[in-house]
DNA sequence: AATGAGGGCAACCGCTCCATT
DNA sequence: GAATGGAGCGGTTGCCCTCAT
């Protein structure tokens, strides 16, 4: 464990507000988290809830600014974060996402359930421009003619993955269906929404491993296009998983070497409610009851020796994505044909 | 056993976006 | 419409650990 930063009898800062009343304040901490400060957000978070962040970090007595704890609870403390190495169906789909998506990290973060925005960013930056760069010297007598710097970095990467792992699982559904994507004529009209929504999606807020229920996806489980699209018709294969819903049963993808949370059942019943679910995963105990409500759903997570409930319910964001750099940025993966 | 280099990871910084006033 | 504040995101930094020498 590294030694938290600064100790505890910090000076006091004082500012003046808009009003010009001047506020004191504890000088901000900085640096590591000590396990007293972990303790003292965890606590407030099972108390209260997700608030305002700035509210939190002064009634949880913390001497951080509310985005030091925000980042500490999402990154760190959050309940359904999964740790431990990242399998090589992840590292698959985050090498793919990342050639749809760039360096959006949090919307790459987002359909990998249990890992943070943060998480992936650190391992794209170590190990993957790692294994470019030594792709890259054992290239480098067969000069790239690409003008597209991270095109040949998609496929140095690429290629230097895919010899390593047997690529026929996500890659070849992704990539069959980019391509497919591509083929149709109805691209014309397609944005990147609908293209991203037919990428398995997942919620950072949601327990681990968690299937999405966003409201708008689980009252219509079609996911894709019509006609000469991709069409999962309420059912997502996820690494060689399924997850179904129209039994309400949901067979959590398996993972090879994964950690321990892994190939779980999650049930989900409805409730009198019927925008209410009840998800039960039977390797953590935890249970999800999502109440939508006007597009805001509330998620109660409660799991051994802890109990959280914040609001959230935010559809996930994706901008609009320029036609022709998608094309380009498809065109780039080797064909499976 | 000591030490230096490199890697991994946690956290901060600066910016943008959005909602509210 | 401008100002303000909060939230979120991506880039970057710096500390600690591991491993090779």
């Amino acid at each position: 464990m590294r030694k938290p930063i600064g100790g505890g009898n910090e000076p006091h800062n004082s500012i003046s507000s808009a009003k010009g009343t001047v506020i004191t304040t504890m000088k901000m901490r900085k640096g590591l988290w000590s396990p007293e400060e972990d303790e003292k957000l965890m606590n407030y978070m099972i108390t209260n809830g997700q608030g305002c962040w700035s509210d939190i970090a002064r009634n949880a007595g913390l001497q951080r600014c509310g985005k030091s704890c925000r980042l500490r609870w999402i990154n760190y403390l959050r309940p359904d974060l999964k740790r431990g190495a990242f399998s090589p169906q992840e590292e698959e789909v985050i090498i793919h996402l990342h050639s749809l998506l760039g360096n959006r990290w949090s919307q790459i973060a987002a359909r990998l359930p249990g890992r943070t925005d943060n998480e992936i960013k650190n391992f794209w930056n170590s190990t993957v421009k790692k294994r470019l760069k030594k792709n890259t010297i054992s290239n480098s007598s067969s000069p790239n003619t690409s003008h597209d710097s991270s095109s040949s970095e998609h496929r140095d990467i690429m290629g230097g993955l895919m010899s390593m792992h047997d690529s026929s699982n996500i890659m070849a559904m992704y990539m069959d269906a980019t391509r497919r994507s591509l083929s149709s004529s109805s691209l014309q009209t397609m944005n990147i929404n609908q293209l991203i929504e037919q990428l398995p999606l997942t919620n950072d807020h949601n327990g681990p491993n968690m299937p999405i229920l966003h409201a708008s996806s689980y009252g219509t489980t079609q996911v894709g296009m019509d006609g000469n699209g991709i069409n999962y018709n309420g059912c997502y294969e996820i690494f060689g998983g399924n997850l179904g819903l129209e039994d309400e049963m949901f067979n959590i993808p398996p993972l090879d070497n994964m950690t321990d949370n892994t190939n779980q059942e999650i049930k989900c019943e409805n409730l009198d409610d019927s925008n209410s679910i009840i998800m039960t995963n039977n390797m953590n105990n935890i249970i999800l009851s999502q109440c939508y409500n006007n597009n805001k759903h509330k998620v109660q997570a409660i799991t051994e020796g802890f109990e959280n409930c914040w609001e959230g319910g935010d559809e996930l964001k994706v901008e609009e994505w320029d036609l022709e750099e998608l094309m380009r940025e498809s065109s780039m993966f080797p064909s499976l044909d």
